[in-house]
DNA sequence: TCTGCAAATTGACCATGGTCAATTCCAAAG
DNA sequence: CTTTGGAATTGACCATGGTCAATTTGCAGA
């Protein structure tokens, strides 16, 4: 895979020119160690992030200290952007949970732009509908599927949809934040996919996954399910 | 509260004056009994629909026959508007399941005020992302609060958020279907309020519960989540 | 007012997953 | 190569909520 460029990112589709030759110019661009904060829910609002590789998690703590994920973003999103159309301040906390590049931008340098280039806010749309649409996905699979069967959907959709034969498949980011992201505890994670193995005959060592054909999980996981593999209307994992 | 007109309707402000004449001449206005379909998932999509008063459900089903609540909308929402913006089948079906009144007009008035008035596109970026935040609480919700305390959220979101002293809340719609909405089973749901009830002093005849005052409720649902009250994000709920 | 039926409740039981504690594993740093 | 600390796993136990079956309630229609 080549490296993302600027105008590559799926949900600034329809900016100007002008407004790819700004962020060129006045973005900053940083190579960001896992573990790094890049802001704090509820802080006042300057900038919006481009997640050009790595992983980003967005998170909210509760009173008691815990945290709520909620979502892991892969490279080729943006982050932080949705103060523009609200109180300016950002809705979630923002980390960096594997080694990353991320762009930094004004937000007022977005904004100008959605106000003035329909096309743009068109696009906006279109990503924030079909993302919604995941969310529903989400939600639907916390109450239908169980531990096991959410595990067996990621790997999934991890997985080329159209692949045939044995796949490979690598977990992105630790177990311990995978678990997190599918709404269960580590422990339970780890049991979940203990089952999975014995259900399906995918094999684990480690981060790495081995699969003899998607079959095997699909026939697992998305029978439960209101969508038939492959899910289109799932959030992006990669 | 008066009636509501189109003009009212939050995610179409910003639109032009043609834009609610048309919808007015070419919108058909009618009356909707309880449990009537109005489009099915998948259906090729030509007309969206607005909500002037009463309830909606939209639903996926499940392969074994159960559905899966999607969102219940209270008057004031639009719905079946989003194939605008992908392959033009409706990705939810939706169900009447109070008396309402509803007007649908083509999907093709609606796109073309969104291509040509960027002030709508803006518009409906700006209530898409609200709703976005309310999906991530209500995710949120399924994983921290317990199934009594997700009623209380609930009740509370019904009530007025400054309401000083006793509250009367009038539940929107059937128990089954609030059940649905809230990720549990009939059974749990009637046991969980009785739960509240006894931990809060809240009193429930059928579908009217009275509370003493909002504090009762914050204290027994709020603490574990990561807003307090009054939780600025969540879904809308009339 | 009476009847019938769906909604709601209640009981008994069970499966899933959360919690807490004890190891074990593994990879980075020395 | 060894050390070390966090990640991952495993065990034991328990709380929550799902399931199935039996009533009971309450309201719409005769």
């Amino acid at each position: 895979m080549n490296k993302l460029q600027i105008r590559d990112i799926a949900i600034l589709h329809g900016a100007s020119e002008a407004f790819f030759a700004k962020l060129e110019s006045m973005g900053i661009e940083r190579e960001v160690d896992k573990g790094k904060i890049v802001f704090i829910h509820e802080e006042p609002a300057e900038s919006f992030y481009i997640l050009m590789s790595g992983w980003a998690k967005l998170l909210r703590e509760t009173s008691d200290g815990a945290q709520s994920i909620i979502d892991i973003l892969p490279a080729g999103h943006t982050f932080g952007e949705t103060p523009i159309f609200e109180d300016g301040v950002y809705p979630y906390s923002a980390e960096i949970v594997e080694p990353s590049v991320v762009v930094s931008a004004p937000l007022s340098l977005l904004k100008e732009e959605l106000q003035s280039n329909n096309a743009l806010s068109m696009n906006m749309l279109k990503h924030l509908i079909r993302y919604k649409r995941g969310q529903d996905r989400e939600l639907e699979h916390m109450t239908v599927q169980n531990a096991p069967q959410r595990i067996g959907c990621f790997l999934m959709r991890l997985a080329d949809a159209d692949a045939k034969g044995p796949v490979t498949i690598r977990l992105p980011y630790d177990k311990t934040l995978l678990a997190a992201r599918l709404g269960m505890q580590p422990e339970t994670f780890s049991r979940a996919l203990a089952k999975l193995k014995e259900q399906t005959g995918i094999r684990v060592k480690g981060a790495v996954v081995e699969l003899d054909n998607l079959e095997q999980l699909i026939n697992y996981s998305c029978l439960v399910c209101s969508s038939e593999f492959p899910c289109k209307d799932a959030v992006s994992l990669k």
